[in-house]
DNA sequence: TGAAATGTAAAACGATCGTTTTACATTGCT
DNA sequence: AGCAATGTAAAACGATCGTTTTACATTTCA
């Protein structure tokens, strides 16, 4: 593991438990063993390095979520949450808390969120053997209110989550 | 309408629009129209002023979700979206941006989401005429996942909510 | 009428922000 | 051996942070 990886995710982890406004650049500095100097040449910027660490996220998370089955996605949101904790969408979290006014930290959260709806879609479509916008649409509501209600319900939500999905999609079954 | 509650308003839709930490207090006094000694007099602190900001908005809500079905609730979201616009949880979104490391924020958030998993209990047993504590999880679920979907999916994540939920209902009924 | 209360505008507080610069040490390559 | 690259620590940059203070004007009301 290189500078580079070690760089972001340190700052993943500390933009993620304390929020992007609220971690200095010292912090990250010393977090992640740096000068200043070099932190700045390699990440270019606060900003930059906040996309950096989100497009890190989106290749780890569209890789725990390749899956053909919708109830494979809620067991693999079950595992992320137990392995990393629930702290709620940190791509919607950085975009509110920038107001969606820094471009490239919009850009890649938009561009996450477009690759996550077309991954549901597609995992439905397998799942049933064709596809269905309409219940695509609520495996999306389902995963977003699991991911944010587990922030103050804990796993419950997310089993919730799992056992509606079923329902939905047995319905769905021709 | 008072100059106190003018103030929460103003404050209210700064933070919710720019988040919490972006938005510095030169920007609230001169949108309240206030010197920044009198604002203090009044909020006493920007944590504090938040504090009266939740409660306010958790006010506001709960008043919103006085209905006594499942369908009504969802109805209710859709015409808070429709009016105000979705950009997400407020509270979950302060908490995250403040790490929950304030502790009088945190403390409005937590009694936030208590009253609401209360009230959505309350919702789901009059509307079946028997508890189903299950059901309420779900219902929690979707009603935070159309909120925070809707950021980027629009209206259509909050009828998907709806549509969902009515399968749910149905199906629970005896 | 005159003190008390409440407001204002604006300067100042020390701290911290993101970022750049200065000065120097270490490394890798030819 | 010696140059170029790459790192460091630390000071400095101007700007802005949340908050308090100073000095003064207006209102309230006994």
């Amino acid at each position: 593991m290189d500078d580079t990886t070690t760089l972001t995710t340190v700052a993943g982890r500390l933009f993620d438990r304390h929020g992007y406004m609220a971690t200095g650049m010292d912090q990250l500095t010393e977090a992640a063993g740096m000068s200043s100097r070099t932190l700045y040449k390699r990440a270019g910027s606060k900003a930059e390095l906040m996309v950096a660490v989100l497009t890190e996220r989106d290749r780890r998370f569209m890789r725990r979520i390749e899956v053909s089955s919708v109830d494979a996605l809620f067991a693999a949101l079950e595992e992320w949450v137990r392995v990393e904790g629930a702290r709620g969408c940190l791509f919607l979290r950085t975009r509110a808390e920038t107001g969606g006014e820094i471009p490239k930290i919009a850009e890649a959260v938009a561009t996450h969120k477009a690759a996550f709806g077309a991954r549901v879609q597609e995992i439905v479509t397998a799942d049933l053997g064709h596809d269905d916008p309409i219940l695509a649409e609520q495996v999306i509501v389902l995963f977003e209110g699991a991911t944010h209600a587990a922030v103050y319900r804990g796993a419950a939500a997310v089993s919730a989550a799992r056992s509606a999905v079923a329902i939905l999609v047995e319905r769905a079954r021709p």
